[in-house]
Parts: C-alpha cells; sequence; structure tokens
DNA sequence: TATTTTACTACTAGGATAATAGGAATTGCA
DNA sequence: TGCAATTCCTATTATCCTAGTAGTAAAATA
C-alpha cells in the first residue's frame, strides 16, 4: 500500500502536469485546496520532490513550484520513489535502492527471491511505463 | 515493501511445501530454527494462516503443522494477503478487500485509479502465479 | 519596506511493527 | 492416571512510522 503521503505527492504532481507551462508557477495553497491535501503536509511533500528534483520552485511574490521536466519524462514511479521508497517488495529485490534483508538467513538461497524479483519488474514496468502526462490523459477511462 | 511478519509467513508455508507430505506434520520450533524466526512470533503467524486455510494445525504430542492444500494450489499471494493485506497500492484498487481511500476526492474521477488498478494486476498475476512448490522448485535459479 | 510565498525546525498523537512472557488447553504415551 | 510435548490464547512492551500541526525564518517582488 503507498502511504497517504505518496498518493497526494502523486496527485499534486499530476496537478502540476495538468498545470504545465513554460513559465506557469503553482502555488501550494492552489494545488491543497484543489486536491484536498493538508497544506503544510503538502508543503513538505513539495520540499521532498524539489530536494528530488522532480519539482522546482521559486519563491517570493509570484513564486511557486512546476515540474522540472516535461510531464512525459517523469514517470509516476519517480514520484513514488521519492516519497515512499523503492517499489519493491524487499530491499534484496530493490533496484533503485538495494540492501540486504535484515531477517534474510542466506540471500545466496533464498527461496523467496525470484518471484519477488519477478513481482518488483512487474510493478516498476507499470509505474515507471506511465508519465504524469499519461495519468492526466487517463482520466476517466480506465483502460489503456 | 512486505513487514518482516509476511516474509516470516512466506518462508515458513515454503518450508511446509518443501516438506509436504500425507501425514507430515511439522513442528513451529523446527521451521523456527530452519528459518530463524523468533519462535513465539512465528507461533503467532502460524495461528494467522491456520484461521485463514493455509496451513492446519494440530495439538499435543506428534502435533504441528502442516499445509492445508497441496503447495500448487497455494499461491504466495494467498499467504502474503493474509498476513500483509491486500496487494494493492490502494484501498480502492484492492479486489479482495475493495474499500474506499479516505484521502480521495472524488473516486468517480480519480487519475491515480487507472494507473494503480494495472499496478495491482501486475503484482497479482506474478504473486498469485507462482504457487508455494513453484517457489520451492526456483532455489537457485531466478529465472523463470 | 510590506507582502507574498517557500523553507526550515520542532513537536505531537495515534497506530503499527516486531516482538516477549506466561500460562492454558489439548493430545499421545507410558 | 499422570507426564511431557505441543499448539493456543491473552497481555504487555519498546520502538518506529504516519500524518499531521505550529511557528518562524528566508527570499523575492512590487
Amino acid at each position: 500500500m503507498l502511504t497517504s503521503k505518496g498518493k497526494y505527492a502523486l496527485r499534486a504532481a499530476v496537478y502540476l502536469a495538468r498545470h504545465h507551462g513554460a513559465e506557469n508557477w503553482t502555488l501550494a495553497t492552489e494545488i491543497a485546496e484543489a486536491e484536498a491535501i493538508p497544506k503544510k503536509f503538502l508543503e513538505a511533500i513539495l520540499v521532498e520532490l524539489r530536494d528530488n528534483h522532480i519539482v522546482t520552485s521559486r519563491r517570493g511574490r509570484n513564486g511557486g513550484y512546476r515540474l522540472s521536466q516535461a510531464p512525459e519524462r517523469i514517470g509516476a514511479g519517480d514520484v513514488i520513489r521519492v516519497i515512499d521508497g523503492p517499489l519493491a517488495l524487499t530491499p534484496c529485490t530493490s533496484r533503485t535502492q538495494p540492501g540486504p534483508c535484515h531477517d534474510c538467513v542466506d540471500p545466496a538461497i533464498c527461496t523467496l527471491r525470484p518471484v519477488l524479483q519477478k513481482a518488483r519488474d512487474a510493478i516498476a514496468a507499470v509505474l515507471d511505463g506511465n508519465s504524469l502526462a499519461d495519468l492526466v490523459d487517463s482520466v476517466g477511462h480506465s483502460a489503456g
């Protein structure tokens, strides 16, 4: 399951994608109201997205946030990874932040790894295969 | 990410699959030692698996646990669902325990749903497509 | 310099996680 | 009948995570 924070992040990113434009800066307040996200919480999320180069921010008057790249170039998985961590089901099957499972007896002969690896690849294929632009377009139609 | 509990459950289930036999009852102590799982914690897990008809237990002397069905008929997803809950990334995309996302403005026009639905299907295809018997066989070879 | 807006730091309530402890109930065997 | 093995049940605990809230600092612009 995603955390609320992760979903908020994705919704905010999609909002920015929907309003993306060369010099179009969107206010945190606007996103918070439109998406019903607690404003202060959203600010913290946007800072994390900024630190991870998903969004760019500008302070002061006429400031706000915008995507760092075109919506077509940012995957849903990119946003989720930043806020909720790796897509994998275990540290040992993560590609972006691989690490040992502390409760694993012997990684070399782990019975679970092959399936969990396949699961990770399947999740990543979907979430990395769908850009924010795709999400904007997908409203209403659940096929694709 | 799976919880430790979920991984313990899956490892225990695979252990039972490896030692599956008509009247073969395996002790919790044996599984705990072989898989390095805290015994008391494992007992609680096995009780949950029993309540959800994944394993069958027998008390007293010569007691123990065994799978309720042939290892070929129990999917990795079945075990994970019992211990860690739905495979879906959000309640609204769960097939086995569907529910509303409390932070969702309007489910009908949710921008995230289509992708999350696809993600769920992808995860489920892998985890439901691999039985405990498959996991037993997959040791060593990570392809398949 | 006043106002807008993001950025930063600190704090908190509640719940989940990962156990541990102790004993009760059940079964088989001598 | 009683003892030992084993699962089953009820509590309790320490630690971390989640989902925020509050207040203030810093920056940019008009």
